[in-house]
DNA sequence: TTGCATAATCAACACATGTCGTATAAGTTG
DNA sequence: CAACTTATACGACATGTGTTGATTATGCAA
């Protein structure tokens, strides 16, 4: 099956935007195959050439939104002043809120594990990579990147999780500036 | 329903029993409600009594798992020396470590979204109770308290998960001490 | 343009899900 | 013991899931 296909090209853009349209009008969690299948106008059948499974298929459709989350995380500069949250973490906060729905469903009890895993995988990665070679504060130096970089994904997808979930929600920059703080100790 | 009915008991003890051993045998992930009934020796539409889903049935049965991992994680002691892992967060690993096939499915990819939805609750209540009135080092007695715990809970789920995913894993006493470095930090 | 490769369709399969209404039997209370 | 409450069993239902084999059509390349 390759990528480049016209055919594939099309079928993948249909179920995604089919993925994002019932998302937006009901509980991620509810999406069914055959839902998708039906309002992308495709196949049912077809649906499972390209995704093993619904999760997949959501999650594809996240994708975009995981990796914006991602790319602002390793943009911090980790020598900003403790007191101000730096740009990219505000931006992100942002961007969370702005999709607070989306990520109250995808990390709350009926969310995709999936969806929580490649996020956090892909924020490890992304830290891992902005910790290769340079130094780390604190004596840390010996920490293995690796375990350290999970250590932070988990902390801001844990902070994310609650956030979003909250009632009433707290304000994203008073959330961004606790994160900046607890970072920065 | 009426928790301390005789047959309630049973039932459930049954139910949980089954997918203990289930899970024993097989993919986690693959577990139906079919089979647990099944194995349970109870009908198919008395699980739905007691249970919504599959996942509440598997997350019930892993419920003391979690509660290990929480009560634990409360009782490190924070102004323990930075580079002797601490009892309570040895045994945690150690907990981990000895389950670890479970944990490796509950948190990786074929997981349960609401099994890390409970963990990370239960972690955060369990440390915003040990901040509760405390004070917290660092300047960081502003943040809120329950957004600090959501970090830590956070932050140990990601690196818990990290490890359990890894090839080959490495050794607990290892993580453990890098998590505690980073925590003390 | 003609053929070839293969994506997509379609029908059908066995199985699981969640939910009924009704019947049975276990437990409680008088 | 007898009358009640209600947990469980049972059968049936519409729907979803993955998968398969045969068929149609689309895109690419000689």
């Amino acid at each position: 099956m390759k990528a480049d296909d016209p055919r594939v090209r099309r079928t993948r853009a249909r179920l995604r935007t089919a993925v994002l349209t019932l998302a937006a009008e009901k509980d991620v969690g509810a999406i069914t195959v055959s839902e998708v299948a039906r309002c992308a106008g495709v196949n049912r059948a077809t649906v499972y050439l390209h995704f093993p499974d619904v999760d997949a298929l959501v999650t594809d459709a996240m994708e975009e939104a995981v990796a914006q989350v991602a790319r602002a995380a390793a943009l911090c500069p980790r020598d900003a002043p403790r007191d101000r949250t730096p740009e990219p973490l505000t931006v992100l906060f942002g961007h969370v809120a702005a999709a607070a729905p989306l990520y109250r469903r995808m990390l709350g009890p009926q969310g995709s594990a999936l969806f929580v895993v490649r996020m956090r995988e892909r924020l490890t990665a992304e830290l891992a990579g902005r910790f290769a070679g340079g130094h780390r504060a604190g004596g840390l130096d010996d920490v293995p990147t690796e375990t350290h970089a999970a250590y932070l994904a988990g902390a801001l997808t844990g902070v994310i999780a609650h956030w979003v979930t909250g009632d009433p929600p707290a304000p994203a920059e008073e959330v961004a500036l606790a994160f900046w703080r607890l970072f920065r100790t």
